[in-house]
DNA sequence: CACATGATCGCCT
DNA sequence: GGCGATCATGTGG
């Protein structure tokens, strides 16, 4: 017997509609992104991931984020330099996208830190609508990826190059809580770094709050 | 080629 | 809190 599909988040969704200009937002330089990842981790908290599609703006305010620094990484993709076709956008330049598909149905967005050749990434992992807080909308990589229609064809990508991909900063001084990592029990000692980034009054937030 | 598994989610108990 | 869906990817033969 066939079970029922996981829901999705149908992309466009009107909701998430908004008009970066309009809102007088700017765009990080290049050099932002070739910083430490933790830090990056840490500062998009608040900053908004925005795409463009048939003319139209849709925006997420992103609320939790994940740090994962490459070679020395376990729970990385590039841990000990793997280099797969899969993961080859993690070695471009920081401020490039990477997405992977996971568990046969969710992908996941990265934004891809430090300079061309050294591997880290900070995955996006929540995200709140520009109207308010659309309940559970994007409370999750996966689902915040379908509800911005984010797929692996888009990996790779410059967020940096006036392309439909781009992350604005947001406003506002956000209070950031700091934890573990989540589903990266496999990672051994890496496991209990603590590299998962919040907005503390974010309703949106995925796993744990502590 | 064959197989094991995952940076998740939603439904079930 | 547990489990199954579902498949691209990586690894090994």
């Amino acid at each position: 017997m066939t079970r029922k599909a996981a829901a999705t988040n149908p992309f466009p969704d009107s909701r998430l509609v908004f008009d970066p200009a309009a809102l007088g937002l700017k765009e990080y330089p290049r050099e932002f992104f070739q910083s430490d990842t933790v830090r990056v981790a840490r500062q998009i908290i608040g900053a908004w991931f925005a795409r463009r599609h048939q003319g139209r703006w849709y925006g997420a305010r992103i609320v939790e984020t994940e740090a994962y620094l490459g070679c020395t990484d376990p729970a990385a993709h590039s841990w000990r330099g793997r280099r797969t076709p899969r993961v080859e956008p993690m070695y471009l330049e920081g401020g490039h996208l990477y997405v992977f598909f996971v568990y046969g149905m969710h992908h996941c967005a990265n934004v891809v830190t430090r300079q061309a050749g050294i591997p880290e990434a900070v995955l996006l992992r929540a995200a709140e609508g520009p109207h308010g807080a659309p309940g559970r909308l994007m409370s999750g990589p996966g689902r915040l990826c379908a509800a911005l229609g984010i797929t692996a064809a888009m990996s790779g990508q410059d967020l940096l190059s006036g392309g439909d991909l781009r992350l604005f900063r947001g406003g506002g001084r956000p209070q950031i809580g700091v934890s573990e990592r989540v589903g990266v029990g496999y990672a051994g000692e890496a496991a209990g770094w603590l590299l998962r980034f919040f907005d503390k009054n974010s309703s949106a937030v995925s796993g744990p709050r502590i």
